[in-house]
DNA sequence: ATGGAGGGTTGACCCAGGGTCAAGGTCAAG
DNA sequence: CTTGACCTTGACCCTGGGTCAACCCTCCAT
Protein backbone atom coordinates (compact mmCIF):
# COMPACT_ATOMS: atom_id res chain seq x y z
CA UNK A 1 0.00 0.00 0.00
CA UNK A 2 1.07 3.54 -0.76
CA UNK A 3 1.24 6.88 0.95
CA UNK A 4 0.23 9.95 -0.97
CA UNK A 5 3.78 10.88 -1.88
CA UNK A 6 4.51 7.39 -3.14
CA UNK A 7 1.36 7.45 -5.22
CA UNK A 8 2.37 10.83 -6.59
CA UNK A 9 5.85 9.58 -7.42
CA UNK A 10 4.50 6.53 -9.24
CA UNK A 11 2.21 8.51 -11.43
CA UNK A 12 4.43 11.51 -11.96
CA UNK A 13 2.17 14.09 -10.40
CA UNK A 14 2.62 16.26 -7.32
CA UNK A 15 1.14 15.46 -3.93
CA UNK A 16 -0.76 18.72 -4.18
CA UNK A 17 -2.33 17.62 -7.45
CA UNK A 18 -3.55 14.35 -5.93
CA UNK A 19 -5.23 16.21 -3.12
CA UNK A 20 -6.68 18.63 -5.66
CA UNK A 21 -8.25 15.69 -7.49
CA UNK A 22 -9.74 14.46 -4.23
CA UNK A 23 -11.23 17.84 -3.55
CA UNK A 24 -12.92 18.10 -6.94
CA UNK A 25 -14.12 14.52 -6.69
CA UNK A 26 -12.09 13.25 -9.61
CA UNK A 27 -10.25 10.68 -7.53
CA UNK A 28 -12.11 8.94 -4.69
CA UNK A 29 -10.78 9.52 -1.18
CA UNK A 30 -9.05 6.30 -0.11
CA UNK A 31 -9.16 4.73 3.34
CA UNK A 32 -7.03 6.26 6.09
CA UNK A 33 -4.71 4.53 8.49
CA UNK A 34 -5.15 5.04 12.23
CA UNK A 35 -3.16 8.26 12.11
CA UNK A 36 -5.26 9.75 9.36
CA UNK A 37 -2.82 9.19 6.48
CA UNK A 38 -4.37 8.28 3.16
CA UNK A 39 -3.47 4.78 2.04
CA UNK A 40 -3.71 3.98 -1.65
CA UNK A 41 -3.90 0.76 -3.61
CA UNK A 42 -3.25 -0.05 -7.23
CA UNK A 43 -6.72 1.11 -8.21
CA UNK A 44 -5.79 4.67 -7.35
CA UNK A 45 -2.62 4.35 -9.44
CA UNK A 46 -4.61 3.16 -12.43
CA UNK A 47 -7.20 5.89 -12.06
CA UNK A 48 -4.51 8.52 -11.69
CA UNK A 49 -2.64 7.36 -14.79
CA UNK A 50 -5.86 7.58 -16.75
CA UNK A 51 -6.52 11.04 -15.41
CA UNK A 52 -3.06 12.24 -16.36
CA UNK A 53 -3.23 10.73 -19.82
CA UNK A 54 -6.30 12.76 -20.57
CA UNK A 55 -5.25 15.86 -18.66
CA UNK A 56 -1.94 15.97 -20.52
CA UNK A 57 -3.95 16.07 -23.72
CA UNK A 58 -5.35 19.36 -22.47
CA UNK A 59 -8.71 17.98 -21.39
CA UNK A 60 -10.14 20.05 -18.52
CA UNK A 61 -10.42 18.02 -15.33
CA UNK A 62 -14.19 18.41 -15.25
CA UNK A 63 -14.39 16.74 -18.65
CA UNK A 64 -11.90 14.05 -17.64
CA UNK A 65 -14.33 13.01 -14.97
CA UNK A 66 -17.16 12.71 -17.45
CA UNK A 67 -15.07 10.72 -19.89
CA UNK A 68 -13.70 8.27 -17.35
CA UNK A 69 -17.12 7.55 -15.96
CA UNK A 70 -18.68 7.19 -19.41
CA UNK A 71 -19.25 4.10 -21.49
CA UNK A 72 -17.12 2.86 -24.36
CA UNK A 73 -18.77 4.71 -27.26
CA UNK A 74 -19.16 7.95 -25.37
CA UNK A 75 -15.52 7.74 -24.41
CA UNK A 76 -14.42 7.06 -27.98
CA UNK A 77 -16.48 9.99 -29.25
CA UNK A 78 -14.96 12.23 -26.61
CA UNK A 79 -11.45 11.25 -27.57
CA UNK A 80 -12.19 11.91 -31.23
CA UNK A 81 -13.40 15.38 -30.36
CA UNK A 82 -10.38 16.06 -28.21
CA UNK A 83 -8.12 15.04 -31.04
CA UNK A 84 -9.93 17.45 -33.32
CA UNK A 85 -9.27 20.21 -30.81
CA UNK A 86 -5.61 19.25 -30.68
CA UNK A 87 -5.40 19.50 -34.45
CA UNK A 88 -6.97 22.96 -34.30
CA UNK A 89 -4.47 23.91 -31.61
CA UNK A 90 -1.63 22.77 -33.83
CA UNK A 91 -2.96 24.93 -36.67
CA UNK A 92 -3.21 27.92 -34.37
CA UNK A 93 0.34 27.30 -33.26
CA UNK A 94 1.69 27.28 -36.81
CA UNK A 95 -0.19 30.49 -37.46
CA UNK A 96 1.30 32.14 -34.41
CA UNK A 97 4.78 31.10 -35.42
CA UNK A 98 4.31 32.79 -38.78
CA UNK A 99 3.14 36.00 -37.14
CA UNK A 100 6.03 35.87 -34.73
CA UNK A 101 8.54 35.50 -37.54
CA UNK A 102 7.09 38.53 -39.30
CA UNK A 103 7.22 40.40 -36.04
CA UNK A 104 10.90 39.68 -35.50
CA UNK A 105 11.68 40.88 -39.02
CA UNK A 106 9.58 44.04 -38.65
CA UNK A 107 10.48 47.46 -37.32
CA UNK A 108 10.54 46.46 -33.68
CA UNK A 109 6.95 45.21 -33.75
CA UNK A 110 4.05 44.08 -35.81
CA UNK A 111 4.78 45.68 -39.14
CA UNK A 112 4.89 43.99 -42.55
CA UNK A 113 8.22 44.05 -44.34
CA UNK A 114 6.95 46.49 -46.99
CA UNK A 115 6.19 49.10 -44.38
CA UNK A 116 9.59 48.66 -42.81
CA UNK A 117 11.15 49.19 -46.23
CA UNK A 118 9.14 52.37 -46.64
CA UNK A 119 10.31 53.70 -43.28
CA UNK A 120 13.88 52.84 -44.21
CA UNK A 121 13.47 54.79 -47.42
CA UNK A 122 12.36 57.86 -45.45
CA UNK A 123 15.32 57.37 -43.17
CA UNK A 124 17.59 57.24 -46.21
CA UNK A 125 16.18 60.55 -47.42
CA UNK A 126 17.29 62.19 -44.20
CA UNK A 127 13.92 62.47 -42.49
CA UNK A 128 14.15 63.08 -38.75
CA UNK A 129 13.98 59.96 -36.59
CA UNK A 130 11.22 61.48 -34.46
CA UNK A 131 9.05 61.91 -37.50
CA UNK A 132 9.78 58.34 -38.60
CA UNK A 133 8.61 57.12 -35.22
CA UNK A 134 5.37 58.98 -35.65
CA UNK A 135 4.97 57.43 -39.09
CA UNK A 136 5.76 54.00 -37.71
CA UNK A 137 3.13 54.30 -35.00
CA UNK A 138 0.60 55.46 -37.56
CA UNK A 139 1.39 52.41 -39.70
CA UNK A 140 1.02 50.10 -36.75
CA UNK A 141 -2.45 51.51 -36.28
CA UNK A 142 -3.28 51.19 -39.96
CA UNK A 143 -2.01 47.61 -39.95
CA UNK A 144 -4.32 46.95 -37.03
CA UNK A 145 -7.28 48.59 -38.75
CA UNK A 146 -7.06 47.35 -42.34
CA UNK A 147 -4.46 44.54 -42.40
CA UNK A 148 -5.71 43.25 -45.75
CA UNK A 149 -5.33 46.54 -47.60
CA UNK A 150 -2.02 47.66 -46.20
CA UNK A 151 -0.05 46.26 -49.15
CA UNK A 152 -1.95 48.41 -51.62
CA UNK A 153 -1.69 51.49 -49.42
CA UNK A 154 2.05 51.15 -48.91
CA UNK A 155 2.59 50.58 -52.64
CA UNK A 156 0.81 53.85 -53.33
CA UNK A 157 3.01 55.60 -50.78
CA UNK A 158 6.11 54.25 -52.48
CA UNK A 159 4.88 55.70 -55.80
CA UNK A 160 4.23 59.05 -54.16
CA UNK A 161 7.81 59.20 -52.95
CA UNK A 162 8.97 59.11 -56.59
CA UNK A 163 7.65 62.67 -56.85
CA UNK A 164 10.41 65.14 -55.85
CA UNK A 165 7.80 67.52 -54.47
CA UNK A 166 6.70 64.83 -52.05
CA UNK A 167 10.28 64.27 -50.95
CA UNK A 168 10.74 67.96 -50.34
CA UNK A 169 7.50 68.02 -48.40
CA UNK A 170 8.65 65.19 -46.09
CA UNK A 171 12.00 66.82 -45.49
CA UNK A 172 10.40 70.13 -44.64
CA UNK A 173 7.87 68.57 -42.29
CA UNK A 174 10.64 66.66 -40.61
CA UNK A 175 12.78 69.77 -40.16
CA UNK A 176 9.78 71.73 -38.98
CA UNK A 177 9.65 69.70 -35.76
CA UNK A 178 12.08 72.17 -34.20
CA UNK A 179 10.70 75.37 -35.72
CA UNK A 180 8.78 78.00 -33.85
CA UNK A 181 5.06 78.09 -34.67
CA UNK A 182 5.63 81.60 -36.04
CA UNK A 183 8.21 80.48 -38.58
CA UNK A 184 7.32 81.85 -42.03
CA UNK A 185 8.60 78.66 -43.70
CA UNK A 186 5.47 76.87 -42.51
CA UNK A 187 3.57 78.63 -45.26
CA UNK A 188 6.00 77.06 -47.74
CA UNK A 189 4.99 73.62 -46.49
CA UNK A 190 1.37 74.51 -46.97
CA UNK A 191 2.14 75.61 -50.55
CA UNK A 192 3.73 72.29 -51.41
CA UNK A 193 0.97 70.34 -49.77
CA UNK A 194 -1.68 72.23 -51.68
CA UNK A 195 0.08 71.54 -54.96
CA UNK A 196 0.42 67.86 -54.13
CA UNK A 197 -3.23 67.64 -53.25
CA UNK A 198 -4.36 69.38 -56.40
CA UNK A 199 -2.30 66.94 -58.41
CA UNK A 200 -3.72 63.96 -56.55
CA UNK A 201 -7.18 65.35 -57.13
CA UNK A 202 -6.57 65.50 -60.89
CA UNK A 203 -5.13 62.00 -61.10
CA UNK A 204 -8.14 60.67 -59.19
CA UNK A 205 -5.98 58.65 -56.77
CA UNK A 206 -6.96 57.78 -53.21
CA UNK A 207 -10.69 57.82 -53.73
CA UNK A 208 -11.29 55.36 -50.93
CA UNK A 209 -8.78 54.61 -48.22
CA UNK A 210 -11.00 52.17 -46.37
CA UNK A 211 -10.51 53.90 -43.01
CA UNK A 212 -13.45 54.91 -40.92
CA UNK A 213 -13.94 58.51 -39.87
CA UNK A 214 -13.34 57.93 -36.15
CA UNK A 215 -9.99 56.41 -36.95
CA UNK A 216 -9.06 59.31 -39.20
CA UNK A 217 -10.06 61.75 -36.47
CA UNK A 218 -7.84 59.95 -34.01
CA UNK A 219 -4.84 60.12 -36.31
CA UNK A 220 -5.51 63.80 -36.94
CA UNK A 221 -5.75 64.66 -33.27
CA UNK A 222 -2.49 62.82 -32.65
CA UNK A 223 -0.85 64.84 -35.40
CA UNK A 224 -2.34 68.06 -34.01
CA UNK A 225 -0.94 67.42 -30.56
CA UNK A 226 2.48 66.36 -31.77
CA UNK A 227 3.80 69.93 -31.98
CA UNK A 228 2.77 73.61 -32.14
CA UNK A 229 4.11 73.68 -35.70
CA UNK A 230 1.66 71.00 -36.74
CA UNK A 231 -1.13 72.99 -35.17
CA UNK A 232 -0.09 76.10 -37.06
CA UNK A 233 0.22 74.22 -40.34
CA UNK A 234 -3.27 72.83 -40.04
CA UNK A 235 -4.59 76.27 -39.19
CA UNK A 236 -3.04 77.72 -42.36
CA UNK A 237 -4.52 74.94 -44.47
CA UNK A 238 -7.91 75.49 -42.92
CA UNK A 239 -7.76 79.17 -43.83
CA UNK A 240 -7.12 78.12 -47.41
CA UNK A 241 -10.15 75.85 -47.47
CA UNK A 242 -8.67 72.43 -46.64
CA UNK A 243 -9.56 70.21 -43.78
CA UNK A 244 -7.87 67.27 -42.08
CA UNK A 245 -4.47 65.71 -42.44
CA UNK A 246 -4.68 61.94 -42.56
CA UNK A 247 -7.42 62.32 -45.15
CA UNK A 248 -7.34 65.83 -46.54
CA UNK A 249 -10.56 67.21 -47.97
CA UNK A 250 -11.77 70.39 -49.52
CA UNK A 251 -13.82 72.16 -46.83
CA UNK A 252 -17.54 72.33 -47.70
CA UNK A 253 -17.46 76.06 -48.32
CA UNK A 254 -14.71 75.80 -50.94
CA UNK A 255 -15.30 75.76 -54.68
CA UNK A 256 -14.45 72.15 -55.63
CA UNK A 257 -15.90 69.80 -53.04
CA UNK A 258 -14.86 66.31 -52.01
CA UNK A 259 -11.24 66.33 -53.19
CA UNK A 260 -9.25 63.95 -51.09
CA UNK A 261 -5.64 63.15 -50.66
CA UNK A 262 -3.73 61.83 -47.71
CA UNK A 263 -0.66 62.03 -45.53
CA UNK A 264 -1.01 58.79 -43.63
CA UNK B 1 -9.42 60.97 -28.35
CA UNK B 2 -10.90 57.69 -27.30
CA UNK B 3 -12.89 56.28 -24.43
CA UNK B 4 -11.93 52.89 -23.06
CA UNK B 5 -14.57 51.05 -25.07
CA UNK B 6 -13.49 52.75 -28.29
CA UNK B 7 -9.89 51.84 -27.58
CA UNK B 8 -10.95 48.29 -26.91
CA UNK B 9 -12.93 48.12 -30.14
CA UNK B 10 -10.01 49.45 -32.19
CA UNK B 11 -7.57 46.92 -30.87
CA UNK B 12 -9.90 43.97 -30.66
CA UNK B 13 -9.69 43.39 -26.92
CA UNK B 14 -12.31 43.71 -24.22
CA UNK B 15 -12.70 46.69 -21.96
CA UNK B 16 -11.99 44.40 -19.04
CA UNK B 17 -8.68 43.37 -20.58
CA UNK B 18 -7.59 46.98 -21.00
CA UNK B 19 -8.28 47.67 -17.34
CA UNK B 20 -6.45 44.50 -16.46
CA UNK B 21 -3.39 45.75 -18.32
CA UNK B 22 -3.58 49.00 -16.39
CA UNK B 23 -3.71 47.13 -13.13
CA UNK B 24 -0.62 45.05 -13.87
CA UNK B 25 1.21 48.10 -15.18
CA UNK B 26 1.49 46.84 -18.75
CA UNK B 27 -0.37 49.81 -20.17
CA UNK B 28 0.11 53.20 -18.54
CA UNK B 29 -2.97 54.81 -17.03
CA UNK B 30 -3.98 57.65 -19.36
CA UNK B 31 -5.23 61.06 -18.34
CA UNK B 32 -8.82 61.37 -17.11
CA UNK B 33 -11.42 63.87 -18.17
CA UNK B 34 -13.15 65.96 -15.55
CA UNK B 35 -15.63 63.21 -14.82
CA UNK B 36 -12.96 60.60 -14.25
CA UNK B 37 -13.25 58.81 -17.59
CA UNK B 38 -10.02 57.54 -19.09
CA UNK B 39 -9.12 59.28 -22.35
CA UNK B 40 -6.74 57.55 -24.74
CA UNK B 41 -4.64 58.72 -27.65
CA UNK B 42 -3.03 56.89 -30.53
CA UNK B 43 -0.05 55.96 -28.36
CA UNK B 44 -2.28 53.68 -26.29
CA UNK B 45 -3.63 52.07 -29.46
CA UNK B 46 -0.11 51.33 -30.68
CA UNK B 47 0.99 49.97 -27.35
CA UNK B 48 -2.10 47.80 -27.11
CA UNK B 49 -1.64 46.36 -30.60
CA UNK B 50 1.93 45.46 -29.70
CA UNK B 51 0.77 43.83 -26.49
CA UNK B 52 -1.81 41.74 -28.31
CA UNK B 53 0.62 40.69 -31.02
CA UNK B 54 2.92 39.22 -28.42
CA UNK B 55 0.21 37.92 -26.13
CA UNK B 56 -1.45 36.08 -29.01
CA UNK B 57 1.87 34.33 -29.55
CA UNK B 58 1.41 32.89 -26.09
CA UNK B 59 3.85 35.20 -24.35
CA UNK B 60 2.85 35.73 -20.71
CA UNK B 61 1.91 39.32 -20.04
CA UNK B 62 4.70 39.73 -17.51
CA UNK B 63 7.19 38.88 -20.23
CA UNK B 64 5.43 41.08 -22.77
CA UNK B 65 6.20 44.01 -20.53
CA UNK B 66 9.88 43.13 -20.41
CA UNK B 67 10.08 42.69 -24.16
CA UNK B 68 8.30 45.91 -25.07
CA UNK B 69 10.47 47.96 -22.76
CA UNK B 70 13.67 46.31 -23.98
CA UNK B 71 16.08 47.37 -26.69
CA UNK B 72 16.29 45.99 -30.21
CA UNK B 73 18.70 43.10 -29.62
CA UNK B 74 17.11 42.04 -26.38
CA UNK B 75 13.76 42.06 -28.11
CA UNK B 76 15.07 39.98 -31.00
CA UNK B 77 16.62 37.47 -28.60
CA UNK B 78 13.35 37.25 -26.72
CA UNK B 79 11.40 36.55 -29.87
CA UNK B 80 13.86 33.85 -30.86
CA UNK B 81 13.43 32.20 -27.49
CA UNK B 82 9.65 32.41 -27.71
CA UNK B 83 9.79 30.76 -31.09
CA UNK B 84 11.87 27.98 -29.60
CA UNK B 85 9.22 27.48 -26.96
CA UNK B 86 6.53 27.39 -29.60
CA UNK B 87 8.46 24.67 -31.44
CA UNK B 88 8.72 22.70 -28.20
CA UNK B 89 5.01 23.17 -27.66
CA UNK B 90 4.34 21.82 -31.14
CA UNK B 91 6.46 18.75 -30.38
CA UNK B 92 4.62 18.19 -27.13
CA UNK B 93 1.35 18.49 -28.99
CA UNK B 94 2.33 15.84 -31.55
CA UNK B 95 3.38 13.60 -28.69
CA UNK B 96 0.07 14.03 -26.94
CA UNK B 97 -1.80 13.26 -30.12
CA UNK B 98 0.08 9.99 -30.45
CA UNK B 99 -0.71 9.05 -26.87
CA UNK B 100 -4.31 9.97 -27.39
CA UNK B 101 -4.56 7.84 -30.52
CA UNK B 102 -3.11 4.87 -28.66
CA UNK B 103 -5.55 5.56 -25.87
CA UNK B 104 -8.55 5.52 -28.17
CA UNK B 105 -7.40 2.26 -29.75
CA UNK B 106 -6.61 0.69 -26.38
CA UNK B 107 -8.74 -1.27 -23.96
CA UNK B 108 -10.72 1.74 -22.77
CA UNK B 109 -7.58 3.64 -21.76
CA UNK B 110 -3.87 4.08 -22.16
CA UNK B 111 -2.78 0.63 -23.26
CA UNK B 112 -0.61 -0.24 -26.25
CA UNK B 113 -2.26 -2.35 -28.93
CA UNK B 114 -0.11 -5.39 -28.09
CA UNK B 115 -1.46 -5.49 -24.57
CA UNK B 116 -5.01 -5.18 -25.78
CA UNK B 117 -4.37 -8.11 -28.10
CA UNK B 118 -3.05 -10.11 -25.18
CA UNK B 119 -6.13 -9.35 -23.09
CA UNK B 120 -8.32 -10.34 -26.03
CA UNK B 121 -6.45 -13.60 -26.25
CA UNK B 122 -7.20 -14.32 -22.59
CA UNK B 123 -10.81 -13.42 -23.23
CA UNK B 124 -10.85 -15.85 -26.13
CA UNK B 125 -9.55 -18.62 -23.88
CA UNK B 126 -12.57 -18.17 -21.64
CA UNK B 127 -10.90 -16.35 -18.79
CA UNK B 128 -13.33 -14.58 -16.48
CA UNK B 129 -13.91 -10.91 -17.29
CA UNK B 130 -13.20 -9.92 -13.70
CA UNK B 131 -9.78 -11.46 -13.91
CA UNK B 132 -9.15 -9.76 -17.23
CA UNK B 133 -9.96 -6.43 -15.63
CA UNK B 134 -7.42 -7.11 -12.92
CA UNK B 135 -4.86 -7.99 -15.58
CA UNK B 136 -5.72 -4.84 -17.51
CA UNK B 137 -5.23 -2.64 -14.48
CA UNK B 138 -1.93 -4.31 -13.78
CA UNK B 139 -0.82 -3.63 -17.35
CA UNK B 140 -1.84 -0.01 -17.08
CA UNK B 141 0.44 0.25 -14.09
CA UNK B 142 3.27 -1.53 -15.86
CA UNK B 143 2.82 0.74 -18.87
CA UNK B 144 3.11 3.69 -16.53
CA UNK B 145 6.19 2.30 -14.82
CA UNK B 146 8.30 0.94 -17.69
CA UNK B 147 6.70 2.20 -20.92
CA UNK B 148 9.83 1.47 -22.95
CA UNK B 149 10.06 -2.17 -21.96
CA UNK B 150 6.43 -3.12 -22.21
CA UNK B 151 6.78 -4.45 -25.76
CA UNK B 152 9.37 -7.01 -24.67
CA UNK B 153 7.38 -7.99 -21.60
CA UNK B 154 4.15 -8.52 -23.50
CA UNK B 155 5.95 -10.54 -26.18
CA UNK B 156 7.24 -12.86 -23.46
CA UNK B 157 3.72 -13.19 -22.10
CA UNK B 158 2.43 -14.15 -25.51
CA UNK B 159 5.10 -16.89 -25.71
CA UNK B 160 4.11 -18.15 -22.27
CA UNK B 161 0.54 -18.56 -23.40
CA UNK B 162 1.74 -21.07 -26.01
CA UNK B 163 2.34 -23.44 -23.10
CA UNK B 164 -0.84 -25.46 -22.39
CA UNK B 165 0.05 -25.61 -18.72
CA UNK B 166 -0.01 -21.83 -18.59
CA UNK B 167 -3.42 -21.77 -20.27
CA UNK B 168 -4.75 -24.25 -17.73
CA UNK B 169 -3.31 -22.15 -14.96
CA UNK B 170 -5.06 -19.02 -16.18
CA UNK B 171 -8.38 -20.80 -16.55
CA UNK B 172 -8.14 -22.24 -13.05
CA UNK B 173 -7.19 -18.94 -11.50
CA UNK B 174 -10.08 -17.32 -13.32
CA UNK B 175 -12.55 -19.93 -12.13
CA UNK B 176 -11.15 -19.77 -8.63
CA UNK B 177 -12.57 -16.27 -8.17
CA UNK B 178 -15.80 -17.86 -6.97
CA UNK B 179 -14.36 -20.70 -4.94
CA UNK B 180 -14.35 -20.93 -1.20
CA UNK B 181 -10.91 -20.42 0.34
CA UNK B 182 -11.16 -24.00 1.64
CA UNK B 183 -11.58 -25.47 -1.81
CA UNK B 184 -9.12 -28.34 -2.31
CA UNK B 185 -8.65 -27.41 -5.96
CA UNK B 186 -6.54 -24.46 -4.87
CA UNK B 187 -3.72 -26.90 -4.22
CA UNK B 188 -3.98 -27.97 -7.86
CA UNK B 189 -3.32 -24.39 -8.92
CA UNK B 190 -0.29 -24.29 -6.69
CA UNK B 191 0.97 -27.50 -8.31
CA UNK B 192 0.74 -26.07 -11.80
CA UNK B 193 2.32 -22.82 -10.72
CA UNK B 194 5.22 -24.64 -9.13
CA UNK B 195 5.81 -26.63 -12.28
CA UNK B 196 5.69 -23.51 -14.44
CA UNK B 197 8.12 -21.76 -12.18
CA UNK B 198 10.55 -24.64 -12.17
CA UNK B 199 10.46 -24.66 -15.94
CA UNK B 200 11.00 -20.91 -16.14
CA UNK B 201 13.90 -21.27 -13.74
CA UNK B 202 15.54 -23.87 -16.00
CA UNK B 203 15.07 -21.83 -19.18
CA UNK B 204 16.57 -18.84 -17.42
CA UNK B 205 13.83 -16.50 -18.59
CA UNK B 206 12.72 -13.39 -16.72
CA UNK B 207 15.97 -12.69 -14.97
CA UNK B 208 15.31 -8.98 -14.81
CA UNK B 209 11.86 -7.52 -15.17
CA UNK B 210 12.99 -3.93 -14.62
CA UNK B 211 10.36 -3.30 -11.94
CA UNK B 212 11.36 -1.91 -8.59
CA UNK B 213 10.55 -3.74 -5.39
CA UNK B 214 8.02 -1.24 -4.08
CA UNK B 215 6.06 -1.59 -7.28
CA UNK B 216 6.15 -5.39 -7.05
CA UNK B 217 4.95 -5.19 -3.44
CA UNK B 218 2.06 -2.99 -4.48
CA UNK B 219 0.97 -5.42 -7.17
CA UNK B 220 1.25 -8.29 -4.72
CA UNK B 221 -0.84 -6.60 -2.08
CA UNK B 222 -3.49 -5.82 -4.68
CA UNK B 223 -3.56 -9.48 -5.67
CA UNK B 224 -3.70 -10.52 -2.03
CA UNK B 225 -6.70 -8.34 -1.33
CA UNK B 226 -8.57 -9.32 -4.46
CA UNK B 227 -10.11 -12.44 -2.91
CA UNK B 228 -9.78 -14.93 -0.04
CA UNK B 229 -8.84 -17.55 -2.61
CA UNK B 230 -5.83 -15.55 -3.65
CA UNK B 231 -4.83 -15.22 -0.03
CA UNK B 232 -5.08 -18.97 0.46
CA UNK B 233 -3.13 -19.71 -2.71
CA UNK B 234 -0.29 -17.49 -1.63
CA UNK B 235 -0.29 -19.12 1.79
CA UNK B 236 0.05 -22.57 0.22
CA UNK B 237 2.90 -21.41 -1.96
CA UNK B 238 4.63 -19.87 1.01
CA UNK B 239 4.41 -23.18 2.85
CA UNK B 240 6.15 -24.79 -0.10
CA UNK B 241 8.97 -22.29 -0.03
CA UNK B 242 7.90 -19.71 -2.61
CA UNK B 243 7.35 -16.05 -2.05
CA UNK B 244 5.49 -13.35 -3.93
CA UNK B 245 3.27 -13.39 -6.97
CA UNK B 246 4.14 -10.64 -9.39
CA UNK B 247 7.74 -11.69 -9.12
CA UNK B 248 7.89 -15.15 -7.57
CA UNK B 249 11.05 -16.13 -5.76
CA UNK B 250 12.37 -19.08 -3.84
CA UNK B 251 12.15 -18.15 -0.17
CA UNK B 252 15.63 -17.70 1.42
CA UNK B 253 15.30 -20.88 3.48
CA UNK B 254 14.58 -23.09 0.47
CA UNK B 255 17.16 -25.22 -1.34
CA UNK B 256 17.61 -23.34 -4.63
CA UNK B 257 17.74 -19.59 -4.00
CA UNK B 258 16.95 -16.68 -6.23
CA UNK B 259 14.74 -18.42 -8.77
CA UNK B 260 12.37 -15.95 -10.27
CA UNK B 261 9.35 -16.18 -12.46
CA UNK B 262 6.35 -13.95 -12.78
CA UNK B 263 2.61 -13.63 -13.11
CA UNK B 264 2.40 -9.99 -14.15
C1' DA C 1 -35.97 69.60 -14.95
C1' DT C 2 -36.35 65.13 -15.19
C1' DG C 3 -36.19 60.37 -16.37
C1' DG C 4 -34.09 56.65 -18.74
C1' DA C 5 -30.58 54.60 -21.61
C1' DG C 6 -26.14 53.68 -22.11
C1' DG C 7 -21.77 54.86 -21.30
C1' DG C 8 -18.09 55.01 -17.44
C1' DT C 9 -15.87 53.90 -12.49
C1' DT C 10 -14.29 50.73 -8.73
C1' DG C 11 -14.47 46.46 -6.17
C1' DA C 12 -15.22 41.69 -5.28
C1' DC C 13 -15.64 37.08 -6.42
C1' DC C 14 -14.96 33.16 -9.92
C1' DC C 15 -12.46 29.64 -13.21
C1' DA C 16 -8.32 25.89 -13.94
C1' DG C 17 -4.53 23.66 -11.97
C1' DG C 18 -2.31 23.77 -8.90
C1' DG C 19 2.39 26.32 -5.97
C1' DT C 20 3.69 27.75 -1.70
C1' DC C 21 3.53 28.58 3.09
C1' DA C 22 1.91 27.77 7.80
C1' DA C 23 0.72 25.24 11.87
C1' DG C 24 0.50 21.14 13.75
C1' DG C 25 0.28 15.61 14.14
C1' DT C 26 3.01 11.17 13.18
C1' DC C 27 6.70 8.06 12.32
C1' DA C 28 11.21 5.84 12.26
C1' DA C 29 15.99 6.20 13.34
C1' DG C 30 19.77 7.46 16.27
C1' DC D 1 14.17 12.15 23.58
C1' DT D 2 15.19 14.49 19.72
C1' DT D 3 15.53 15.16 14.93
C1' DG D 4 14.09 15.17 10.38
C1' DA D 5 11.04 13.56 7.13
C1' DC D 6 6.58 12.78 6.25
C1' DC D 7 1.55 13.53 6.77
C1' DT D 8 -2.78 16.53 7.65
C1' DT D 9 -5.82 20.74 6.70
C1' DG D 10 -6.35 25.48 5.51
C1' DA D 11 -5.34 29.76 3.42
C1' DC D 12 -3.47 32.73 0.16
C1' DC D 13 -1.11 33.38 -4.58
C1' DC D 14 -0.56 33.03 -9.68
C1' DT D 15 -2.49 34.07 -15.01
C1' DG D 16 -5.80 36.26 -17.95
C1' DG D 17 -9.27 37.85 -17.54
C1' DG D 18 -15.29 36.98 -17.08
C1' DT D 19 -19.07 38.32 -14.56
C1' DC D 20 -21.78 40.85 -11.30
C1' DA D 21 -22.89 44.74 -8.35
C1' DA D 22 -23.36 49.41 -7.06
C1' DC D 23 -22.83 53.68 -8.26
C1' DC D 24 -21.51 57.98 -11.22
C1' DC D 25 -21.68 60.68 -15.63
C1' DT D 26 -23.54 62.21 -20.03
C1' DC D 27 -26.80 62.75 -23.40
C1' DC D 28 -31.29 62.73 -25.39
C1' DA D 29 -36.20 63.17 -25.29
C1' DT D 30 -39.90 64.84 -22.97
Amino acid sequence: MLTISQLAAYTGVTVRAVRHYHRIGLLAEPARDRSGYRIYGADAVVRLIRIRTLADAGVPLARVQGLLDAGEEEFRDGVREIDKELRAEARRLRNTRTRLARLAAGDHLALPQDVVAYLDRLRGLGVDERYIEMERDAWIMIAGQVPDRIDAVIAEKHRELDDPAMVEFYLLVSEALDWSPDDPRIARIADILEELMMRALESGALQDDGLDQAFVDLMDSTMLESSPVAERLLAILEERGWRGWTRVERAPSAKSGGARSGNG
